[in-house]
DNA sequence: GTCTATAAGATGATAGAC
DNA sequence: GTCTATCATCTTATAGAC
């Protein structure tokens, strides 16, 4: 999606109040509020708020993946990528208290059109596959140590912290989620 | 809290439409057309939503205690009783895809009063604090193992149900939540 | 692109009849 | 205790001026 700097104060300004009170807990004019503009514009931009949901999921995903891409690129041991991962989880709840964006929508996914859904699950996807892969890379090397498949192991890192997050949030305690994830990369020790 | 027939029914669809959508995601109205009444007479039995709210989270929060005592009374083996608690989630996330009432209320926790964030947490609080009792109960009797303090794996655990069922909401796939909750109690194998 | 104006419907809540 | 009627406000969205 082609997005020009307003569109893109605008999906930062969504995201968020997606992070903070969910996606059926802000309006349209809270984002205008926030941006200094009025609502018709930001209908200008996003047509419907499912258009604008859409465009945050997207961009979020892509983001997501260049992320990942930027610790694979500088991070050469296994299991320093999977506290690099975890770290991305946890400087989101220590910046605001806020949730993971697809985690929230995860939990607003029966009002989510359709087709947002679909890309929230692919994106869930992708972040599983990424924790597979540097799993298996992993184990090859020796470093990383689990049991059963890499892709249910990769499962199993993906709920916890993202029920981490959940749990950590209700308490405005970003130690509640540090400590589960210490634990659960712990776990993973040759 | 004295509870009448109505006001039971009341929270019955109150409850499934807030496990199922999030509290800002449903209205009065929805309750009222899913008990075949009028708005005002939802508003007779709890003035405000906010009241509303309250009455779902303190009646649940009893609820998950009666049920913890009677996994308590009937079941004697720890790692059975941590097996039980597990199948609680699951059932839920079975029976129409549903969160968990105080999962689904964690995320929507910074649109609450801060007297029903408050019972949200010392809800957790009931969960985390059976758990470390179970398991304290099955280290002792040498039946379970686990590294670190019970809190902290009572947390853990925690942490990994409430993600888990986030996470496969999504999917509408209960067998991801059951992969990581089989995953998570393999785990405290001796 | 951004605005004013406005629509149509939803929402939480109350007053008062029965 | 349940209803009708009504309210003020919020919400998403559109039309059209500038």
């Amino acid at each position: 999606m082609l997005m020009n700097q307003t569109m893109s104060t605008i999906l930062d300004v969504a995201q968020e109040l997606v992070q903070t009170r969910g996606y059926n807990a802000f309006s349209i004019k809270d984002i205008a509020n926030r941006v200094e503009m009025r609502t018709s514009s930001i209908h200008y931009y996003f047509p419907t708020k499912a258009d604008l949901c859409r465009a945050l999921i997207s961009r979020h995903r892509q983001r997501v993946a260049d992320v990942l891409a930027g610790i694979d690129q500088k991070v050469g041991d296994p299991r320093t990528k999977l506290e690099r991962f975890a770290y991305v989880f946890q400087s989101t709840i220590e910046a605001g208290n806020r949730m993971c964006p697809f985690g929230m929508l995860a939990a607003d996914s029966d009002t989510l059109e359709p087709e947002s859904c679909e890309e929230l699950r692919a994106s869930f996807d992708d972040l599983e596959n990424w924790l597979k892969r540097v799993l298996l890379e992993g184990r090859k090397a020796g470093v990383i140590a689990f049991a059963g498949s890499a892709q249910h192991e990769a499962r199993f890192i993906l709920s916890t912290l993202e029920g981490a997050m959940l749990v950590a949030r209700t308490y405005k305690d970003p130690g509640r989620f540090e400590v589960v994830a210490r634990r659960l990369l712990g776990r993973l020790k040759k």
